[in-house]
DNA sequence: CTGAAAGCGCTTACAG
DNA sequence: CTGAAAGCGCTTACAG
């Protein structure tokens, strides 16, 4: 009992130690402890010091919610997700996460399933908490969340997500990664390049679609019939696959995928068909997503959509709104990047 | 200008109500206020509802930091993850981020890519923001993160990570998942039941490999072979598969394989030599990853690590911990889920 | 150069 | 039943 009558009192005095004790420790007031740690008003180098050992000795660390309700700012922010599988939130997660932490903002969590009310319940304690800003994360860049931000008293940003005609919106540059691909392949000399993607419900497939007409157009080159649209599966990428290469009329040499998933199914399609990758036909996949892309037979090359940019740069900006910096509404498109790997040949590693 | 000064003004009028605003409104001190939005103190039911109805109007909600400040608790706790490509993370985190956040407690994200440094600042972070307790996840059940929380002074629970022998950890039961797959296997009347499974420095490898030879055991099945360890890739199962059925000799009649990327490896490596799955071989993963096992042909039976529940009771328990409740140290074994598919055959859906 | 006072928004004994 | 006061941990004018 003696043990833990004096574990209790440790705890109590040098668990939560506060600027007073800082300032006893010191021998100063708590205004002059607060001055000196913050760098603020003129002292004597030795008060500051002084102060400065004694919470070193002490391990002090400031209560961030104390000086968040004398700032009227919490250094916090909310990410509200739909996407609870991972595959695009995460990314843009992470990469906003550590940019924030950078700057000593850090990040709520809230993975609200498509379900209002967990929006609805989310978004209040976002309120309740008075972070100094929220992004809404999606995984489509047609679709918004289940969410009325009409009553959000903050600055938003959207990222992979439909955004209001007035609002912040960070997406990917779907046609500019299409357009990369293609003229990736026209470059090393393909001439017969067909497009199989996903469903023309989503607005990323024509945009993908005029990337590859455009570099297409730009190369000279003619396009290898209509895009094929159909699902995001390895499913469709093999049946059409299948499709394409199975009849005797003329082949494509080479095939831009509108994900990776099509591109697989369809390397599958091609291996059982004896044709070779990227020999007698080059792919081209999106997403980068790493496991399907690096355990493709080839490898495959991809379009990287860069998603920790993505949360990087939208936090940036939020940031920026936060601090009433002026910030031009609308959509930004950021690049993406391709990422060369075997299936598209032209000595890759 | 006139525009400019009146939302200005509108946002500092509307934007913050404080208990003082509703307090003003319903003719009370804020002390009543308090007492009558928080159900404490007893007082004319009229009193009550009159706050109340200020408070409805003004769209008051209480600034949880100064509630925070009095409390001494947050409502907030810290996740630290070093697995930035999410593929085990992100489940555990949304099952923790709905199970508090319907308990009004609101979780950071913390993004650590294996850097102690960026740990250090994050853990700091957390500590300055005063978060109730500490929730550190990692994607290996044998590895710490490059943390020290020994200075850590609130609750901490560990999940899919290696947990100090005085700590609270929560990992899948990965023998009892071997054990439900390799039994469902016997049940259907297998009898030369292989396992094909990942390095052997994974403590989950032979974790998965004991609950194979119990239920081989239990079914008085011998083992077919050692286990063959390899690497987590669809490669090392194509290769593995190979050789498995290639040989003259004799063969199994289904492969356990110690992740959804190796069976789906295997199986293509079946579809190779002329077997069918399952006709010939039942094949079963673990992990239960969506896009891996659905998109197998045939779709695959694997283990459902559930780590959704994994993240709600590591959350549940962090609460208890943090409410003084008492806890036991030591780590929790969660039950794995057998999710039927085609590949084993069985007059499965 | 340093400190007393007021205040950020809320809650909780304690008087009245 | 209701309110004045003190306090959570910090910062910021403002005096001295």
């Amino acid at each position: 009992m003696r043990d833990d009558a004096t574990s209790d009192l440790r705890n109590e005095v040098v668990g939560r130690v506060t600027i007073r004790d800082v300032a006893l420790e010191a021998g100063v007031s708590v205004a002059t402890a607060s001055k000196a740690l913050n760098e603020r008003g003129r002292m004597t180098s030795e008060t500051r010091e002084r102060v400065r050992t004694a919470a070193r000795l002490l391990g002090f660390r400031p209560n961030a919610m104390a000086r968040a309700l004398v700032h009227q700012r919490s250094f916090t922010l909310g990410l509200l997700t739909s996407d609870t599988y991972g595959r695009f939130t995460l990314p843009v997660a992470a990469g906003l996460s550590a940019a924030m932490s950078d700057r000593g903002v850090s990040v709520f969590l809230c993975a609200i399933d498509d379900d209002p009310e967990r929006a609805r319940l989310n978004l209040e304690a976002m309120e309740d908490k008075r972070v100094d800003g929220l992004v809404i994360a999606g995984k489509r860049i047609d679709r918004t969340l289940p969410l009325n931000l009409a009553s959000a008293r903050m600055p938003v940003v959207h990222v992979v997500a439909a955004c209001p005609p007035d609002g912040v919106g960070f997406v990917p540059d779907d046609e500019g990664g299409a357009f990369l691909a293609v003229s990736h392949l026209a470059r090393l000399g393909r001439r017969r390049i067909a497009h199989v993607t996903g469903p023309r419900s989503f607005a990323a497939v024509p945009l993908r679609e005029a990337g590859w007409r455009r570099a297409l157009g730009e190369a000279g080159l003619p396009p290898f019939g209509e895009a094929l649209c159909g699902e995001w599966s390895e499913r469709f990428g093999y049946e059409t696959g299948q499709r394409l290469f199975g009849a005797a009329a003329e082949r494509p040499d080479a095939v831009f995928c509108g994900n990776d998933q099509i591109a697989r199914g369809l390397i599958d399609a091609l291996a059982q068909s004896g044709l070779g990758v990227p020999e007698d036909v080059a792919v081209v996949g999106f997403d980068n997503w790493e496991l399907f892309a690096q355990a493709a037979r080839p490898p495959l090359t991809t379009v990287d959509m860069e998603l920790k940019d993505l949360g990087r740069e939208a936090g940036l900006t939020l940031l920026d709104m936060i601090d009433g910096k002026p910030v031009e509404p609308g959509l930004r498109r950021l690049p993406c990047r391709l990422v060369v790997r075997r299936s598209c040949g032209g000595g890759a590693p």
